[in-house]
DNA sequence: TAAGTAATTATTGTTGACAATATAGCCATG
DNA sequence: CATGGCTATATTGTCAACAATAATTACTTA
């Protein structure tokens, strides 16, 4: 085995379009470029030491994760979720994650399952200091969730579930730096679902999973209702313009 | 003062990089661009007449479509659909098109149910002749679908459906040149399935589209158990195929 | 002949410059 | 004072050339 070699070990080669895509990704979901805001080209490939073609490579990738939304001859701008949108989010991980929980009950052997167990004791540990508190609710949450996925073995779901929404999720939760939600009750649900999926039981786990998240999704509906806020209320009856 | 003013009536004003995005887009569904073959960027920015630049954020957006596939230094090639990839698409449409009809049965407006029944008893003029029953399965059945997740008014629902899936869809439908599946029953599920939005009845549109998309899946899954394997083994069933 | 290797070709990745469009600032005018 | 049009600026869209990498060919050697 020689030692010296591997050429790139830890400079990874890939392309500088990919590279700066998931650069630009993780400043989006932390917040570091500010929802709403512009894009600006050239201030922006000079930031990164890279011409405008692998950039604009980058901005086209972060598109189709709808992260940035395009307008021709303008610009991109950085997305801005607001609670009508989020919920909409909540509406589909509700069915797909459903969807994952029965597919993982089917799939998962018991050594998954040890290890979905370990995952959550793990956070349990963190659970109890109010900065593990944030951790659960920020990272150990989606962890959880982006392993039932995995479980799931369906590869498209992985892509939409892993490779858009999450993101999305966790770029709404810096967003508002709201938590406390409900970490105890969550993390009750979540043994749960992994009881169900440890039986085999696919009709269960997609149940309990499909109440762990609704009963999320039902929380922000209250938060909606409860400030009709800024811009006339769209939440009255928003679709009567039966755009397109 | 000018009158012979607005410049761009007849000739939409968008970027070079999205008139060959939809093009291309075209060009894979129908298969004039072969599954599986690689993307040769000299030649088809030659072929449509553009740079390279345009040329290849048009590609980055068929990525995001899960239309091609890009690896680095190598090239981009035309995805190819195998059995089992669409039965995974099947598994998301049944849940993604389950919530859409459960949310159209809490949005649709009478006019819009009329609408929904205009669309099929216009598919059902077509669907005695042979030449109409290959429309409606290859177009019309997704046109109801179509119609029926604009009715969920969930933006991000109607993105994932029908900026991604459905086209996968008509690519794969196309690929197969294979009809013809049972257009009749599926023209009374469709009417079932109006029938419970028309009456509000959310659950029942869910469950009616649940079982709607389950069939086709199943009958795709029933296909890949008869033939376990490897292309090449359509020759030896074909004695089956005895029309045409 | 087969296999490995070096040279050649083709293709992808990247860049900087140019053209087209939109944004802003300014001045004139009602 | 507000408004409309004009100029100037900045930003996006596009292109052609160059660099880096992969694929192919030709050659050498066992």
């Amino acid at each position: 085995m020689k030692v010296g070699s591997t050429p790139t070990l830890t400079s990874k080669s890939s392309t500088l379009a990919d590279d700066v895509f998931e650069q630009l990704r993780a400043s989006i979901v932390k917040g570091e470029l500010t929802p709403g805001s512009k894009i600006n080209e050239p201030q922006l490939s000079k930031q990164h030491g890279i011409s405008r073609g692998p950039l604009r490579e980058a901005i086209r990738r972060l598109e189709g994760c709808k992260l940035v939304e395009i307008k021709p001859n303008v610009g991109a701008n950085i997305v801005s979720l607001e609670i009508p949108q989020v919920i909409e989010i909540y509406e589909i991980r509700e069915s797909l994650e459903g969807l994952a929980s029965r597919l993982a009950a089917l799939n998962a052997s018991t050594e998954d399952c040890q290890k979905l167990r370990s995952l959550l004791t793990e956070h349990e540990l963190h659970i109890h200091s109010q900065n593990g508190r944030r951790y659960y609710q920020r990272e150990g949450d989606l962890d959880f969730h982006f392993q039932i996925v995995q479980l799931s073995r369906n590869s498209r779901l992985f892509d939409i579930l892993c490779g858009e929404l999450y993101h999305l999720m966790r770029m709404y939760r810096v967003q508002t730096a709201n938590e406390p939600s409900r970490p105890v009750q969550a993390f009750k649900e979540h043994h749960q679902i992994v009881d169900a999926i440890e039986q085999g039981d696919g009709e269960l786990a997609e149940l309990l999973m499909n109440r762990h998240i609704s009963t999320a999704r039902k929380a922000l509906l209250a938060r909606l209702d409860a400030k009709p806020q800024t811009k006339f209320s769209e939440n009255i009856d928003a679709g009567a313009s039966a755009h397109q």
